[in-house]
DNA sequence: ACTATATTTCTAGAATTATCGAAATAATAG
DNA sequence: CTATTATTTCGATAATTCTAGAAATATAGT
């Protein structure tokens, strides 16, 4: 994952409501959440809470499917062990230096 | 980690100035790197760079010590790590559910 | 076609953020 | 104390984000 990407996911999950909205997701599991249910459980105005749905729909760590008239969200597992893995990778430990880096201890 | 918190510092490394900045810090191992030479690497305006550099002072994620005239910036892996601790518990996976969880498959 | 439910898009205002030049402050040397 | 280097704070502007009400759209039932 570039550098680039992760901050835009980061960004994205940078925000009180839409990490609450995002960890619902994964609480839900497999089967997913519509986003009806997730307005009743958080309690947003419809409108906001498409707002930042849709930032999470936009970065690839929320995915839709419809259903019917109910529109079902899923965490994106895959999105989230990327930037995770982008995170152990280059940003938590000295050994997150290029290996091309002439700064090697 | 409380989710809000988690959003702080998932909000302050969500831009790519910042994530960069932090990278550079990470890459710059335990000797940390002064603010100036950031400043040459990264070519952002000095005040810019102050800004951002707060920002990830302010939760935690670098910390500053003055060595004479320079002010050397440090990554705090331990917050990076309580960070991803967060994700990977309550955002990763179906067993992110909370312990009482009614929900458990 | 009409109705109902679910969700988004439009619009707008308030608040926050990013950027940077200029001035101010901190630390040291002379 | 003055000068010098390093960094921050101030002030201003442009851009973005958050919030939510109102209107519009999508899907299905009658």
């Amino acid at each position: 994952m570039k550098l680039d990407d992760a901050a835009a996911h980061l960004e994205a999950l940078g925000n009180p409501t839409r990490l609450k909205i995002y960890r619902t997701l994964i609480r839900a599991g497999g089967a997913g959440m519509p986003v009806g249910r997730l307005q009743d459980k958080l309690k947003i105005a419809p409108s906001t809470l498409s707002h930042h749905i849709k930032a999470l729909v936009v970065v690839g760590l929320v995915t839709q499917v419809r259903e019917a008239t109910t529109l079902v969200c899923h965490a994106n597992y895959s999105v989230m062990r990327e930037l995770v893995d982008f995170l152990v990778a280059e940003c938590c430990t000295e050994s997150a230096a290029p290996p091309d880096a002439k700064t090697a201890a």
